[in-house]
DNA sequence: GCGTCCAGGTCTACC
DNA sequence: GGTAGACCTGGACGC
């Protein structure tokens, strides 16, 4: 194994724990991450086909934050796939993010005034990527199923068309390539990863981004928001909720039925919760109206705080 | 055990 | 342009 290490600054403050382990109850990059004790091993994919190991250590603190990143490789990576995935941390990991100005623009905020002082420090972790296809992937199986479905459908795609890495004493995968699912034998697919009517939007999208005839990550990013939720939705399988999981933007709030409800208890605590698809309307409009282009980090500081929100504002979450 | 319902969306046929 | 109904799968529930 070829090794490449690169020290990496964050804007203060930087907490590496809050913000690459379990953020919301969820993974950062992968279910199948590692994460031990200020250190995660996680591992994707440089385009085309080649798989790299990645370890992130915190070896600074909360206002003095240093993250070492050390890259495994089974040949030796050229300059740029190595800036390409230093890159990808600096994105992903939230380390350029000044969120002193979302502190200051919510401080005042009777729910966000709780969650920034509970999470001091934490960034909203983003999947390492370029492409759509892993966060596509999430958005898919996230639709019409309970948590452990979702969990189910993920593990087994990831363990059976993913690519299993061993590195610095560490197994974990790679998310599936979009060639491997554009490749894969549908039924076969729909058997194996239990994924139901899933697998032909799964497939649709993995050949769009094959054929790069759907937007990149940082083309989405340069179109404003409406617009690049437009080019989203234009993909077989992915609407509205979709499309903002999948969004790089500040404005995206991917609320689904479940989370519509938690926060029109907070957003309305003495009112009587409406139908699910009303609660999900309202919830929409008043987030937008409320934190504008912060909402995305707000949904995520909410999410990852529901215990003491729970407990503070005495609602039952 | 067995049948029925429905979930952390989206598409399509039909009006 | 708006909206029921269908869609995989598996866990919860009633009997």
């Amino acid at each position: 194994m070829h090794t490449f290490s690169q020290e990496l600054d964050a804007v203060p403050p930087y907490s590496f724990e809050l913000t690459v382990h379990n953020p919301a109850g969820w993974f950062w990059h992968n279910p199948l991450e590692v994460y031990e004790a200020g250190r995660i091993w996680t591992a994707l994919h440089l385009s085309p086909g080649k798989a790299i190991g990645l370890r992130l250590e915190s070896l600074g603190i909360l206002e003095k934050p240093k993250i070492l990143a050390t890259i495994f490789s089974r040949r030796k990576l050229t300059n740029r796939d190595e800036n390409e995935v230093i890159e990808m941390v600096r994105e992903g990991a939230g380390l350029r993010d000044n969120i002193l100005e979302f502190y200051e623009a919510v401080k005042t905020d009777p729910i966000l005034k709780h969650t920034i002082h509970d999470l001091y420090g934490m960034r909203r972790g983003a999947m390492l990527r370029t492409d759509i296809f892993n966060s596509a992937t999430l958005a898919i199986t996230l639709q019409n199923a309970p948590i452990n479905r979702t969990d189910q459908m993920l593990q087994l795609l990831i363990t059976n068309c993913g690519q299993k890495m061993t590195f610095d004493g560490k197994t974990t995968y790679t998310w599936p390539s979009p060639k491997s699912i554009m490749n894969a034998d549908a039924e076969e697919l729909t058997k194996k990863c239990k994924l139901g009517y899933r697998t032909k939007y799964l497939q649709f999208i993995a050949v769009a981004v094959q054929r790069q005839t759907c937007p990149k990550i940082k083309e989405l990013l340069e179109m404003p928001f409406e617009k690049a939720k437009a080019e989203l939705t234009k993909l077989k399988g992915i609407g509205e909720y979709s499309s903002e999981i999948i969004l790089p933007h500040g404005q995206a709030f991917p609320i689904d039925i479940w989370s519509a409800q938690i926060f029109h208890k907070l957003f309305f605590p003495h009112r009587p919760l409406p139908s699910k698809q009303e609660a999900v309307q309202i919830v929409r409009k008043q987030a937008a109206e409320r934190w504008g282009r912060w909402r995305r980090l707000a949904f995520v500081y909410v999410l990852s705080d529901l215990d003491n929100l729970s407990q503070k504002l005495k609602v039952n979450l």
